[in-house]
DNA sequence: ATTGACCTTTACGTAAACGTAAAGTATTAT
DNA sequence: ATAATACTTTACGTTTACGTAAAGGTCAAT
């Protein structure tokens, strides 16, 4: 519940205040004054926790924004509302379209990491009992 | 089987030729060469393709040359191979962070979408029975 | 032989997302 | 009183990932 300085959020979330004043600059924060300092509160922590996830999710900061203007306001009128509803639907979409994306990846990697595995047993560097692995066994033993 | 041009591929993937050339220049394709024409195999498009896949996911192109190099290589000596599958787990461990995270932002959207649909009932503007969306419901209709 | 559709290299330009000083203000500690 | 610490604005610099010409080579069709 109390203020955070920007050097708090900094030091919280391993980025610079730079970054965190760049976000400001660019419209994705908004944090109030006591004079010249800025203070955040509960609402701009959160913020820049979507900010830095939708980061690494691959996000650009002009999707991250338009993300954020999505959680300011399920106020508005029906018509406002579906709208609203729309997007956030094809935002989900966009999502689920990056875990397929993931879930591929993750199972190509898996595949390698057997095949180095089924190496390792043709060479005969490798206790034959199944090791511990992201997958399971693919009976890629012998040929 | 057979071989593509820089267009064909280009095409193919919605990209456009000077990315490809781009990611050539640094190190990510190799495709041979009939004169000055580069000609492209089924593993470059299979390169390709984990290229635009692993930027879609938010991951550079440095980082998805080391990836790319781990697909080059279950061959060498078990120390070699040994060290491959360390890296093939870390960078798995990486995707399954994106995984939560993407979990994460999947049910803060569908949360918001929940929100809006109490809103919409509450101002008495949707059919009361559940409604098509992407999670059930959350009990949020009347106060 | 010239047009058109491709391809080539070279090179300057650009948007996004910060990094990195510089110079000043304000509060706290000694 | 002064030094340290944390903040402020302003502004130029940098990296990444391409975009966008410019100038030219090659081959097929008209």
């Amino acid at each position: 519940m109390q203020p955070y300085s920007i050097g708090d959020l900094a030091r919280e979330f391993g980025v610079t205040t730079r970054t965190i004043r760049f976000y400001e600059d660019h419209g994705l924060l908004s944090p109030q004054r006591q004079g010249q300092r800025r203070i955040y509160r509960e609402r701009d922590r959160v913020r820049l926790r979507l900010i830095l996830r939708g980061k690494r999710l691959g996000f650009s900061l002009a999707e991250i924004a338009e993300t954020l203007e999505l959680y300011d306001g399920p106020r508005g009128e029906a018509g406002q509302l579906r709208f609203l509803m729309d997007k956030i639907q094809s935002r989900r979409a966009e999502l689920e379209a990056k875990r397929q994306d993931l879930e591929v990846t993750m199972k190509d990697l898996d595949r390698l990491f057997q095949d180095c595995q089924g190496r390792l047993v043709e060479i005969g560097a490798l206790p034959t009992e199944s090791t511990a692995g992201p997958g399971a066994s693919r009976g890629n033993s012998r040929p």
